[in-house]
DNA sequence: GCAATATGGATTTTCGAAAATTTTTGCATT
DNA sequence: AATGCAAAAATTTTCGAAAATCCATATTGC
């Protein structure tokens, strides 16, 4: 791996995460100090990040992370339901055994995580299981425009999950493991209309709880936390 | 405008009209020479359009300008058409004047460019006029992301076009203008069913065009004509 | 003859410094 | 005290060269 490939990970890592704070301002020398590399690498990096909207630059004054807003969180999740509910129709209508044996372990594997606690409990390696699970779904759609959309819109939600997600139990009440359950379980049945329709219920949960989360009156902690 | 960004535009432009083949390698020594600067601002552009999938890259052994294929197009257009009658139907229902008035400007400009022949045709100013009336349809969407995949959706399909284009004539028995004149009139009178149908119709009946004239016996003389 | 390996040139990648630009600071003037 | 301006500092952007890697060709050993 180059590099600049390492630049790519990393940075959009501590984005994601909020390692690096939305808004603020990416200057080259901290960066090569903090990752151990020219400005070349990081530069490249940042210009395939700038693509991607998790940073934005300013012609020569640099480059920031990318701000977050509830309105685009409403745009990211919208978008996320529409999209996704095609791919995941078009994934049952053309799936095969591969692709169903590929939910039935993402979820298995998931659900061991998500079982854990005290010094087992990983979130970021429950994250990565989530986001996984999720993309089995759909791994049978063959649109890779659609998967590259929907990675692109995953990174987007997944840094206004992070923060909330931190807040330990902010799940309030809501038994996500069903619902990853029931949507496996509608996809495999190959019943196309439940399937969307949960998968639609899933992520307008999430919306909801994130909506909450981060009331005006939430916002100042939430993004103080992310900052660290 | 600083050089990388000189470097993306130009790229970008270049990539997207076929200057630069589809597969072609893109060595920097040659860049440099074409767009008279030096390798970091033409490698940040081309990390961008990496980003966007203009251009394909592996490690350590440079970028190429990225591949067509009809599967490609079919995944664009059949996206699209989801996105864009999304994007339309949110348009007609909350665009304002200013909104409606854009798309008349737009056909208008449009209309007085297609009806151009001789010296005065330009089948850039055309194309350019052509994508400003989608645009205008959909600028009330309010939906930041939306417009970023409809613009990347758009550098992607334009690809297809143009060789197509450059034959000129192949439009083939169907009258371009009418279907946006319908469109537009559609649209502006907020009947959103006969406005999304209308273009998806418009994109169907563009995919089609290009399948037939990337037919196999079609395609060297396509590749050839985009290399120039 | 043929596979494996060395060699040289081409190419990408990275660095460090120079150039260009913005931002801050200090100072003088009103 | 506030304003305007100049110098200094900080920062981004770009270049040119060095380092690392890949690729084609020749050469060696069998």
């Amino acid at each position: 791996m180059t590099l600049a490939e390492k630049a790519y990970v990393d940075l959009r890592h501590d984005i994601i995460r909020g390692v690096l704070a939305p808004g603020r301002p990416l200057r080259l020398a901290d960066l090569s100090e903090r990752y151990g590399m020219g400005f070349s690498p990081l530069r490249e990096a940042l210009n395939r990040l700038q693509a991607e909207r998790l940073v934005t630059a300013e012609s020569l004054r640099g480059f920031r992370v990318a701000p977050l807003s509830l309105d685009e969180l409403h745009d990211t999740v919208s978008l996320r339901i529409l999209i996704e509910t095609r791919a995941l129709r078009a994934a049952i209508a053309e799936g095969d055994d591969a692709w169903a044996a590929g939910i039935v372990s993402a979820l298995y594997a998931l659900k061991l995580q998500a079982g854990r606690s005290g010094p087992d409990a990983d979130i970021w390696a429950l994250e990565a299981r989530h986001h996984a699970f999720h993309l089995s779904l759909l791994a049978a759609c063959n649109s890779p425009w659609t998967l590259e959309f929907v990675e692109r819109l995953y990174a987007a939600t997944e840094r206004y999950r992070i923060p909330v997600l931190l807040d330990a139990g902010l799940a309030a009440g809501r038994d996500v493991q069903a619902e990853h359950s029931a949507l496996a379980d509608a996809t495999l049945d190959r019943d196309a209309d439940r399937a969307a329709a949960l998968l639609e219920a899933h992520y307008l949960h999430t919306v909801e709880a994130l909506t909450a989360a981060m009331r005006p009156e939430a916002t100042e902690a939430v993004r103080a936390r992310a900052a660290k």
